[in-house]
RNA sequence: CGGGGUGUAGCUCAGUUUGGCUAGAGUGCAUGACUGGGGGUCAUGAGGUCGCAGGUUCAAGUCCUGUCACCCCGACCA
């Protein structure tokens, strides 16, 4: 390829709209530009990349026993009706009517479309088990895009499921899929960790991620110091604490707290820390799980006019229950124990109004004490962290009051029949699981492998004759791999002042030809190496640019090809062309006549090294 | 959707507070000359509905109202 002849629009400045490193640099190199918000026009450079990533998902995928399709991403609303995934994606979901009145769904992934083609064409114990791909454009409407190709609203996902009769069968996939994601990221020259993921239906260990840690990732990654068990922070475990001596204090007091009721502002009030307050939140959740979507699909519908006030929505909701949640003032509510505790497929919903109602006072007054007592609350759940506290401070139920002095069990109970102590909060710093010390860092997910059950097939109907000769729903994993966020991460995992420090295997080119200087004789020597590299198979761009060096030198670098080879005048005359890596700052010299074969074999041998085999 | 911010040349930004002449700089682009190993120098030139709409005024990039887009924090995220 020719420089000249390429569109690679490489800029000096950082662009103001970019934040982090990976999107400042594919903007600065000329990867891609914006469009709209979360939409991205990929360049040559970054469609190269692009093309690379896929070209090696697809290797490992097919090398593993999986089959490439192509669904549409324009697929009947229908369809999504039967799972009910068009209400429980929410407005995430992309959507359109066409001519016909007809509406239609923008793909956000693919259950449905190949659960479909499963009912369809799956009959046999004889065709299982059968895994099935597909690398296509997915969309989803973000409430906020952000990070560049991060969180787009556009981007590239390689989707993969599996159809199985039964479990072991399952796993078997599942762990094939595994050690293929291993592969295709050891490949891709991105570092990577795989943490247990929220589980889903099927319990155990039914979902792994796999995470590339950088600081700019979105998700937080807990592991234990010796480095043995890691977790997504919706997952990870907590020891409790240690329960506080109990401390001498008087009896629980009222005190006047004329301020805003969150945490922070009445512990700079009372002028006490945070983790010595008690956070009580109130939860409710229509009884029959059909309510909970019908009311969000009536708040998908209803967003912009007459929404309902929350006790208008709890009456159209018939039965529910009330929950009572207690962490620590420093603490947060983990959404996905909470989730887990009570049963899944429950939705949690918030409303102020019910609050007040409950206790009495305007949201940021809640406290325990005294709702115990209260008939119409299900159950009050208790952070162990909470309950190893001395004493501390909680909302009054009173507006504008909070009481001082409290005593877990003895100013409200920690045992009952409504009443459980069990972790339900997000793990911080400073805790330990199993006795090991919890450390945490961020990271960017790019693959996430699952186990489905029959979730969709037993609403497809994805049914297939047994070895019995009776029907049985099909099992189904489901496997991601995000195209995009990989370059994304390769970039954060390896960049300098001058660009992008690119793996090998997924950088736009291999190695860049600079002929620095326009005499003849160099332009002739640069040419005739760039035509060796090309005829030895090598991906080589030559920089043809009627630039100075310095210009070629800075776009080579912002542009992180691995290899770059240089044709100068003084060691053109001694018979030499000049070798640079881009992640090392040394050059040498090799003879011209045999550099383009030297170059070669090391790229082959560079590729080689990624190729090496998991652990 | 709540909070904060920004829209002026392809890009990065001055100018808006306190309305006033023909709207600026750097960079990029074009042309020419000199250069030629880390974004070089000089000269000339093209490039703008100052996000959009309406209003106030003798006069609006600047003030007012509305609106749109984009960015950041939060909420949300199979």
């Amino acid at each position: 390829m020719r420089y000249s002849q390429t569109l690679i629009p490489t800029v000096k400045e950082v662009p103001a709209d970019a934040e982090i490193i990976s999107h400042q640099l594919m903007l600065r190199a000329g990867l891609m530009r914006k469009l709209a918000s979360g939409t991205y026009i990929y360049l040559p450079a970054g469609q190269r990349m692009l093309e690379k990533v896929m070209r090696i998902v697809r290797e490992e995928m097919n090398r593993s026993g999986a089959q490439e399709i192509t669904m549409p991403v324009v697929q009947p609303m229908e369809l999504w009706q039967q799972t009910g995934r068009d209400v429980d994606y929410g407005e995430t979901l992309g959507k359109f009517e066409d001519r016909h009145g007809r509406w239609n769904v923008l793909s956000p992934t693919a259950e449905e479309g190949f659960t479909f083609l499963a009912a369809n064409e799956i009959n046999s114990y004889k065709q299982l088990p059968m895994n099935l791909y597909q690398i296509n454009t997915k969309y989803r409407d973000e409430f906020r895009p952000r990070f560049g190709v991060l969180r787009s609203r556009e981007f590239i996902m390689k989707d993969a499921y599996s159809f199985h009769m039964d479990e072991d069968c399952l796993h078997k996939t599942y762990m094939q899929m595994y050690d293929a994601y291993c592969r295709v990221f050891e490949r891709c020259g991105v570092d990577y960790v795989i943490v247990l993921a929220e589980s889903g239906e099927m319990g155990g260990s039914g979902s792994h991620q796999f995470t590339v840690p950088c600081e700019n990732g979105e998700d937080v990654i807990v592991y234990t110091a010796d480095d043995k068990q890691a977790w997504n922070i919706e997952k990870a475990p907590v020891d409790p604490l240690a329960k506080q001596p109990a401390a001498d204090v008087g009896a629980a007091e009222e005190v006047h707290t004329p301020c805003e009721g969150s945490i922070k502002v009445v512990s700079e009030f009372l002028n006490v820390q945070p983790k010595d307050m008690i956070k009580t939140l109130i939860y409710w959740t229509p009884s029959n799980p059909q309510v909970t979507k019908d009311l969000n699909a009536y708040e998908v519908n209803h967003k912009d006019g007459d929404k309902l006030s929350g006790k208008k929505v709890a009456a159209a909701a018939g039965p529910y229950e009330i929950y009572v949640i207690l962490v620590r003032g420093d603490h947060e509510v983990n959404q996905e124990k909470l989730t887990r505790l009570l049963g899944s497929g429950l939705g949690l919903l918030e409303y102020p109004e019910l609050i007040e109602d409950i206790t009495g006072a305007k949201v940021g007054f809640a406290g325990p004490i005294g709702l115990n007592d209260k008939d119409e609350i299900s159950k009050i759940i208790i952070d162990p962290a909470v309950a190893a506290m001395a004493v501390g401070v909680t909302g009054a139920n009173k507006t504008d009051y909070h009481i001082v002095n409290v005593v877990p069990g003895r100013d409200f109970p920690l045992e009952g029949k409504n009443i459980q102590v069990v972790d339900i909060r997000n793990a911080v710093e400073g805790d330990t699981y199993e006795g090991k010390k919890l450390l945490f860092k961020r990271g960017i997910e790019v693959g996430q492998v699952f186990k489905l059950g029959d979730k969709y097939s037993k609403k497809l109907g994805a049914k297939c004759l047994g070895e019995d000769g009776k029907e049985h729903d099909l099992l189904m994993g489901c496997y991601g791999i995000g195209i995009n966020r990989i370059i994304a991460s390769a970039i954060e995992n390896g960049y300098d002042e001058n660009g992008m420090i690119l793996p090998i295997s997924i950088a736009p080119w291999e190695v860049i030809v600079t002929p620095a200087g326009k005499e003849d004789e160099i332009v002739e020597a640069a040419e005739k190496i760039y035509q060796q590299l090309q005829d030895a198979g090598v991906e080589v761009l030559i920089d043809d640019r009627n630039a100075r060096g310095g210009v070629k030198f800075k776009d080579a670098d912002l542009l992180g090809i691995p290899i770059r080879v240089t044709i100068g005048k003084k060691s053109l005359a001694e018979g030499q062309a000049e070798f640079k890596l881009r992640s090392e700052p040394d050059r040498s010299t090799l003879p011209l006549d045999t550099a383009a074969e030297q170059v070669a074999a090391m790229v082959a041998d560079m590729k080689a090294k990624l190729n090496k085999p998991i652990r």
